[in-house]
RNA sequence: GGGAGCGUAGCUCAGCCUGGCAGAGCACCGCGCUGUGGACGCGGGGGUCGCGGGUUCAAGUCCCGUCGCUCCUCCCA
């Protein structure tokens, strides 16, 4: 039999990953330049914290979680994404003691047994944000800034992208909207889709997601819920507004926004590419001030927001193609002749020493093809034979110009950085 | 979970409809050029045609199953 990787997990080949260290290294030092600071809970946690923390009822849970039982019976589970994680650490450590915000972030990989498409695999890559304490405003501002911030850092322009923004109010306000919601469609249930009435049932936020066109004339008359926030939950919806306004950040309120996860209230958000198909959020995220509480902590607000990593090279790999030629090496050295060889490998831990990435042919392949892969590799040849052996010297060679020079061997590894600019 | 399409060389794909020697381009290796890469020419290596079963004298091609990928639905990152 044939092995090959799980179904919906693949790997990152060295070509792919060079973007990716670029994107994390981005995403990294602009989370520290907002004062975020990483914390890296495992991949496998109980059962019960998802169940838990982003409920039992949604299909994150309920369908895609990977759960199976460790060798004493605990039911353990491949976490289907970070935030329930880093509540409980900061619940477990005590970090609400610390006397300020927890302001954390976090990068890697989560797991979801879905059915896998582009820009969905079942183990994927997260970034994400959290920032608990406060119930202010500012920081849902804030973490909508650096959302829209990491976005143009990473090479996306505003054009292409947007961010739907929505309310669903407090626990105190959420009864009395889903009453509202099932009053409204209870009257027009025969025009519904068939999972509609299901919905209708279980959790009539949903329909407000349902894409069925028989479904839309009911979805755009039904109540908001932003007429049904309580006044400060309205207070800090038009502050938040406002603020975002100050900051020039662009927002379409989308009254169907829900999203697909309980601890969500007040703010929720997405921002969506437009050059993406079917999965198009490329983050989404929101405040939630109940969970900390739910989770056995203090009662602590909080907001924070998730994107994902493989849609981020999935939009920048289209409109930029992988490079797969980029030289990975400052130079390439070509030794000719066995003395030569072994003068080469001492040049070469030389050259390492001193920062210079360096390498040789290891395959025993003719000078002509070592030139070859050295051009393909490299900006610069050192040539070593029995000439510059002679003389303690080895000729670089510029792989652009296709200039030669030669050195002495002791001037050239005194200050190698001089000659290869 | 439901629907559709596609799996042939490392990569991109043709061949399948209408069964009859497994192909092209790129990449790789060698030589022309034994101390110098990109261009050019010549030559070469590479394949259980995703996997399993069936029909047939004969299956890459037709049928069934299965696994994987892609798209839609769904869900979301």
């Amino acid at each position: 039999m044939k092995l090959e990787s799980v179904r919906g997990m693949r790997d990152i080949l060295p070509e792919e990953a060079v973007l990716w260290q670029r994107l994390e290294g981005e995403i990294r030092a602009l989370f520290a330049l907002y004062g975020y600071k990483e914390i890296r809970p495992p991949v496998v946690e109980p059962a019960e914290l998802f169940a838990r923390g982003v409920g039992e009822a949604t299909d994150i849970v309920h369908k895609e979680m990977y759960v199976f039982p460790d060798k004493k019976g605990q039911m353990l589970a491949l976490r289907p994404e970070a935030t329930a994680s880093v509540v409980r650490a900061y619940i477990e450590h005590g970090l609400y003691a610390k006397g300020d915000l927890a302001k954390l972030y976090y990068l890697g990989p989560m797991f979801r047994y879905e059915k896998p498409q582009k820009g969905r695999q079942r183990q994927f890559h997260q970034y994400g944000v959290e920032a608990l304490g406060s119930l202010d405003p500012a920081l849902d501002a804030e973490v909508i800034d650096l959302a829209w911030h990491l976005m143009e850092r990473v090479g996306l322009s505003r054009e292409g992208l947007f961010l739907r923004l929505n309310s669903i109010g407090c626990r105190e306000d959420r009864p009395a909207y889903r009453e509202a919601l099932r009053a409204h469609f209870s009257a027009r249930r025969e025009e519904l889709c068939a999972d509609c009435q299901r919905r209708l049932a279980e959790n009539p936020l949903r329909i407000l997601d349902c894409k069925e066109p028989q479904c839309q004339e009911a979805i755009a008359a039904a109540p908001k819920s932003l007429d049904y926030l309580c006044p400060s939950c309205r207070a800090h919806f038009e502050e938040l507004l406002s603020l975002l306004g100050d900051l020039g950040l662009a927002y379409t309120l989308d009254p169907r926004l829900v999203r697909g996860i309980d601890y969500y209230t007040r703010t929720v958000f997405e921002l969506c590419s437009r050059e993406l198909g079917a999965q198009d959020a490329l983050l989404g995220g929101g405040r939630y001030d109940d969970l900390v509480e739910v989770l056995g902590g203090p009662p602590t607000p909080g907001v924070g927001f998730a994107g994902g990593m493989e849609r981020l090279v999935l939009v920048l790999s289209q409109r930029q193609p992988l490079d797969a030629a980029a030289p990975d090496l400052d130079a390439y050295v070509v030794p000719i002749g066995a003395e030569a060889r072994r003068k080469a490998l001492e040049l070469l831990a030389q050259l390492r020493r001193r920062g210079v990435a360096a390498d040789l042919d290891y395959l025993g392949r003719s000078l002509r093809k070592a030139m070859s892969v050295a051009a393909r590799r490299a900006r610069y040849a050192l040539l070593l034979g029995p000439d510059e052996l002679a003389q303690g010297r080895l000729t670089l060679k510029d792989l652009r110009t296709g200039q030669s020079s030669s050195l002495f061997l002791g001037e050239f590894l005194a200050n190698p950085r001089a000659f290869l600019a």
